[in-house]
This record gives structure tokens, C-alpha cells and sequence, in this order.
DNA sequence: TATATATTTAGTCAATTAGCTAAATAAATA
DNA sequence: TATTTATTTAGCTAATTGACTAAATATATA
């Protein structure tokens, strides 16, 4: 495919472009973070992770069980992104989507998938 | 929806952007000139014209029986033409519509709708 | 006024895609 | 080594979407 199509493909749904906002302001967030900010299962959350890296719009790095996305603006995208801050910047939903991540990234990981998990608050 | 991710959805399909693309070098187009270059039915062009303009990416214009599209960049999307033009600008598959564009301009509307009618050269 | 015709709308079908659960993989730890 | 666990892959289902044909609309012309 046409690589500017695969960019255009993997910005035209509403949850990866609210990873792509994510990661703006956030600058690296691991797969467990953007599963609980999108509120969509694991699974779901890694393919949409696939879509955008397989397009050149984030990268990744595993360190230990976790795996840390960043965006990856690739050359000669600059104006898109540019666009992109311009026309999303205001938008009300990712405004509420920016509340939840400072709380998200507020506690652990550890903490964060063992709500994940769905186990019960203390620490065994 | 947003009115970014609707222009998102609306150039994330090939057809859409050949249509966009077009418009750049050939300023205004009719819809059976848009039918020609995609080759696909009349009705299919007619919805993607659709698609696009209500995304504020095209305008229309009726004149007669025909109606023609023109790019309409809505305001502050300038970066993200620069940004299509750019990664679009060299793709084989747009350089060979340029040239089918020149051949489909070079001859009368009335032509070319007698010859998607199925109707032999001559006129009656 | 009746006919022809360019475009759009409605309705159908096949292909794609976003979501899920379950299984597989990879890495830490008991 | 065996178990736990974060992520990915595989397989399924429902919703979306791009294509078509046929019908409707709007305009020109005989």
C-alpha cells in the first residue's frame, strides 16, 4: 500500500488518533496505559499499537514484561502532525482524554494492572 | 464526529485521494470525468464525491446536467495539503492519472458521457 | 409536453475492520 | 524449574464500507 494511504488508514479511527494525542503530551506510555485510557480489551488495544507502528507513527521498546510506545513522526510528516495539533488540539474529548491519563500515569504500572487484573486495592 | 477525523476517513480511501489529487492539477472536474478516471460506476463516483464534500474537502457547482467538483480546503488544513502533496506528489499510480486526466479533458463532455453510454464514436 | 440524460439516492452484497475471548509468547519471580 | 503476568496472535462476530444495479431527481431538448 501506498505509504501515505497507510498513514491516512491508521489516523482515520477515533481511537488510535486518541493514542496519537496521548502520546503527545505523554511522551511514552506502555501498552497497559493506553488499554485503560481507551477503555477496550488488551488485545484490542495492541492491534490499534500494531496499526500505528506497522504505518510509521510510533515506536516501541520493551523493557522487561512492558512495552513503552512513542510517537514516531516519520520524514517529511511534520505538517500533518502540525495539522493534526491544530484541528485535534481543542477537541473536547481529548481534553477529558488528557484528565484521565495524568490520573493513569498518577499510579503505578504495577498497581494499574492489577486493577487491570481486577484485583482488589492493597498489595498482597 | 469530529470534524478532523471525518476529513481523516474521508481521504483514507485510494479512490478519495486519486479524487483529490486530481483536483489539483485539473482545477474543476465534472462528475462523469471523475467516473472515467476511477472506473467505477456513475453512482459509486457520485457517493465518493459525496464522502468528500461533506467532509468540506470538495465543493460542487451544478451547471446544466453536469455538476462540477473543485478542492475546497477548509480553513487550516493548508498544512495537511502540503502534507498529501508532498507524499502523494511522486506515486506512480497519480503520475498515470495524470496523464489519463489529460487524454479524458482533451475530449467533450458530450463524448465522453456518449461513450460511457456504450454509444459508438460518431455522433447521431 | 414528452423524451433523453447526468447525477444522486435507495437497496443489496461482499469485503474489511473493530471489538471480543482464548491461546500463544516472552519475561520476571517464587 | 514452575508459576505468574504483560503483550501479541488467532479466531470469531457484528458493524462499517465500497462496489454494484435499479429507481428517483433534475435539467436540457425534440
Amino acid at each position: 500500500m501506498l505509504p501515505s494511504l497507510e498513514i491516512l488508514k491508521a489516523l482515520s479511527d477515533k481511537n488510535r488518533t486518541r493514542v496519537v494525542a496521548a502520546l503527545w503530551r505523554f511522551d511514552e506510555l506502555c501498552a497497559c496505559q493506553i488499554t485503560e485510557l481507551l477503555q477496550v480489551s488488551g488485545a484490542t488495544a495492541s492491534r490499534h499499537l500494531g496499526i500505528l507502528q506497522k504505518a510509521g507513527l510510533v515506536d516501541s521498546r520493551k523493557e522487561g514484561r512492558w512495552v513503552y510506545y512513542r510517537l514516531a513522526k516519520p520524514a517529511g510528516s511534520e505538517p500533518l502532525f502540525q495539522w493534526l495539533e491544530y484541528s485535534l488540539g481543542g477537541a473536547e474529548e481529548l481534553v477529558a482524554d488528557y484528565l484521565t491519563l495524568k490520573k493513569i500515569v498518577g499510579i503505578t504500572r504495577e498497581e494499574l494492572c492489577r486493577q487491570q487484573r481486577g484485583e482488589a486495592c492493597c498489595p498482597k
